[in-house]
DNA sequence: ATTTGCGTGC
């Protein structure tokens, strides 16, 4: 018996000797403390407190937070001095909630915090601007007595200046006794930072003056709070006035001046900048290489911005991220995406965040299928998404309505308690209401716990898109209820509504508020939405009136919408003088010429649409491929207009004839008028196969039992054969059928569409 | 084992 204690206390002994070595030694260890880990857990020593508080102290130096977190609660009674190491651990790595956390682990053990783990949690506290739970740590130090703990009190005074309680930091900085340069520093940097610039000086004065000599830090943190505040040249400034009284500025000096000179885009501050970078050999800090290249690429300078690159020492996660950012800025997001990749196949360690800038730069460019596609890989590759990478990927599946995915990272964000988050919220709303879901963006707006500007817009665009202009006003009024005040895309969305559905009265009310009572001018969209209000109420003429008193000069959107309903209610005249505006305007467009000549085909006019053929093949125009898609079990199928590669397509084409005979059965004659007069011979082929969307619903009624939704997209505006015809389908097969285009949202059901047969 | 400063994503 006795024999073994001695044998396990010198392996006590020999373990403790090992944990010693492997803390004097910093550089790859950590494949040595995980086999001691392990050896200590085999040869049943995990309880003993001492080993294994020298691991947990070991892993929160290599920052493996969750290993040493893993380690402190294996022990049955851990000590203030391991509780002390994995906090202060924490919140070092900014790991700022995990911290709190322990912290309250802690208490709930019994144990009462001490005046070194109490600046931990402080810091903590500040991070998360954790104002209340700040204020009861600082009444537990008043209670445990160590209140006048410099470490702490400084830690009080940067915990309430970063909190934006200004008055009751600088209560506390008046009564301490002793001030050192850490806590100037902290009241320093938090005027600053905080917007008191002038007070800040006048410390930083008062400081001197008192006999505390400025340090690094000090400066930097002065230059960095100017900077916050947008005073680019001030802080540019303050970085020269340091260097003339003989403070050697670093690597952090310059980083911080150079965000704001990027997002204020002064370049020629920015290249001074830089060349006091490579003057005083700062070149080979990552910081500085990483904030240079954000500069540049704010700035538009790609050029310059790859020569910073391609100059660094050392490959670094930061530089590469603001790499990929700088690309998609200045419009190269395939070079970005090439880059993105070879980093990845360079064995790069990527971040969420490298993750998350790539997607974010896909959906912001139209490529929603490879945003779709990295957010899967990123997952593959272990990366978790976080509450910012959520917000990026909505749009894609908004986009395309992949609702499947777009549901997918909805649970994700319940389950990872992101839901609450209100950019989150804002993009379900959005990707609910553009995926047809107009009842699941309502639950998501209605579940928020606090919501912005962009909330209400978003799910007062999602009624307006599906033409329910009552639930939009219903909306608009609350907003206004509760004192929350719109802006110009508030009332884009509102006008869409009542325009939308032929609402002229309230419309007119809204558009004259807008500048009346909000003082918010006009924009293009804003007669764009007026103007469609008349046009659909069939008063075109007044319409053009209303474009002659537009104060900037109408765009494509203004004449597209007049030519669109020149061709709703048969407007020759007017029609051409629209379509003249947009031939000069977009001359590329296919569709304003296809637009006119099925004015003319309407009228039968067949020299004038002969005209117009002449004419787009003269440019080499070939009318956009229209395609449609609908997702059936978590998959997207695309059907483009008279392709016959889909593996349905017989039965699809059986469906729709038998549909057709139905159709004719009832009295139903094909308007020849809408449906044929397409300009060129190969639309012929259209119309023998049908037209994409008629496709994508005879897709749908084929794979989903009886009385199940549809939800279709298509590229282009339904045509008016189209439409008819789901009109029909829906009544018949008792089904509803929503088809998105590019204008809306179209509600068949039983036989009426939502649009009122005008879009 | 404790306190102050920098960058990348909506």
């Amino acid at each position: 018996m006795a024999a073994t204690k001695q044998a396990q206390s010198l392996i006590n002994d020999s373990y403790r000797t090992i944990l010693i070595q492997l803390k004097s030694n910093t550089f790859n260890s950590l494949f040595r403390i995980q086999q001691t880990h392990g050896h200590i857990i085999k040869t049943g020593h995990s309880n003993d407190t001492h080993l294994i508080t020298n691991l947990l102290s070991l892993y929160s130096k290599h920052l493996r937070i969750s290993d040493a977190t893993q380690v402190l609660y294996s022990i049955t009674d851990p000590d203030i001095l391991s509780f002390s190491t994995l906090i202060s651990s924490c919140s070092t790595s900014k790991h700022f909630d995990e911290a709190l956390l322990h912290f309250r682990q802690m208490l709930k053990h019994g144990i009462l915090p001490d005046n070194v783990v109490t600046p931990s949690a402080l810091k903590a506290c500040a991070g998360l601007l954790g104002l209340k739970i700040g204020r009861q740590i600082h009444g537990l130090a008043k209670v445990c007595g160590f209140e006048s703990d410099s470490f702490v009190q400084s830690s009080l005074v940067d915990m309430y200046v970063k909190c934006g309680e200004v008055k009751d930091a600088r209560m506390l900085f008046d009564r301490m006794g002793h001030r050192n340069v850490v806590c100037w520093s902290i009241l320093v940097a938090g005027y600053a930072r905080q917007g008191y610039v002038d007070e800040a000086k006048v410390l930083f004065n008062e400081m001197r003056d008192s006999g505390v000599e400025p340090n690094l830090i000090t400066w930097n943190g002065l230059i960095a709070g100017f900077n916050y505040n947008g005073l680019a040249s001030e802080s540019v400034a303050l970085l020269h006035k340091m260097h003339l009284e003989g403070f050697k500025p670093d690597g952090t000096s310059v980083s911080s001046v150079l965000p704001m000179i990027g997002q204020l885009e002064e370049l020629k501050v920015g290249i001074q900048v830089h060349s006091y970078v490579i003057k005083q050999g700062l070149g080979l800090d990552k910081w500085v290489v990483t904030a240079l290249i954000d500069m540049y690429g704010k700035c538009g300078c790609a050029s310059e911005m790859l020569k910073v690159f391609k100059e660094m020492a050392q490959m670094d996660v930061g530089s590469c991220n603001a790499l990929v950012c700088g690309l998609s800025r200045n419009g190269r997001v395939d070079d970005a995406l090439e880059m993105f990749r070879q980093f990845k196949n360079q064995g790069l360690q990527l971040d969420v965040v490298s993750w998350t800038s790539m997607i974010a730069s896909c959906t912001q460019n139209g490529k929603d299928v490879e945003a779709l596609e990295l957010f899967r890989e990123m997952q593959v590759a272990g990366v978790k998404p976080n509450s910012v990478t959520i917000p990026c990927i909505l749009p894609a599946c908004a986009n395309i309505a992949a609702l499947m995915r777009g549901k997918a990272a909805h649970c994700f964000s319940v389950r990872r308690n992101f839901f609450y988050d209100v950019y989150v919220g804002t993009a379900l709303i959005d990707m609910y209401g553009k995926c047809g879901k107009l009842g699941d963006a309502r639950i998501c707006f209605d579940r928020m716990p606090t919501r912005n500007l962009a909330s209400w817009n978003a799910i007062m665009g999602g009624y307006a898109m599906h033409g329910k202009s009552k639930e939009a006003i219903e909306i608009f009024e609350l907003m206004k209820k509760i004192g929350q005040k719109p802006n110009f895309i508030s009332f884009t969305c509102i006008l869409s509504a009542c325009s939308q559905s032929g609402l002229a009265e309230e419309g007119w009310n809204y558009f004259k508020s807008m500048s009346v009572d909000y003082g918010i001018d006009a924009r293009i969209e804003h007669y764009t939405c007026m103007i469609t209000l008349l046009g659909r109420s069939g008063r075109i003429e007044d319409a053009f009136t209303l474009v002659k008193t537009i104060p900037y000069e109408p765009d494509a959107c203004i004449w597209g919408s007049l030519l669109s309903f020149c061709k709703v209610h048969g407007n020759v005249g007017l029609g051409e003088i629209a379509a003249k505006k947009l031939f000069k305007l977009e001359p590329d467009n296919p569709g304003n010429y296809v637009l006119l000549s099925n004015i003319y085909a309407a009228k039968g006019l067949w020299k004038e649409v002969n005209r117009v053929r002449d004419v787009m093949k003269r440019m080499g125009l070939r009318k956009n491929p229209g395609y449609s898609w609908i997702e059936l079990k978590d998959k997207v199928h695309t059907l483009l207009a008279g392709d016959r590669t889909h593996p349905q397509m017989l039965q699809i084409l059986e469906r729709l004839d038998k549909l057709n005979m139905e159709m004719v059965k009832s009295g139903y004659l094909p308007d020849t008028a809408l449906v044929l007069k397409d300009v060129e011979e190969q639309d012929k082929e259209h119309f023998l196969c049908g037209h994409s969307e008629k496709l994508a619903v005879g897709l749908g009624l084929l794979n989903t039992p009886p009385g199940t939704t549809l939800r279709v997209i298509k590229n282009l505006r339904i045509c008016g054969d189209c439409h008819v015809v789901i009109k029909f389908i829906s009544n018949f097969e008792r089904r509803e059928i929503l088809v998105r285009d590019t204008n809306r949202f179209h509600h068949f059901k039983n036989g009426v569409c939502s649009c009122g047969d005008l879009w």
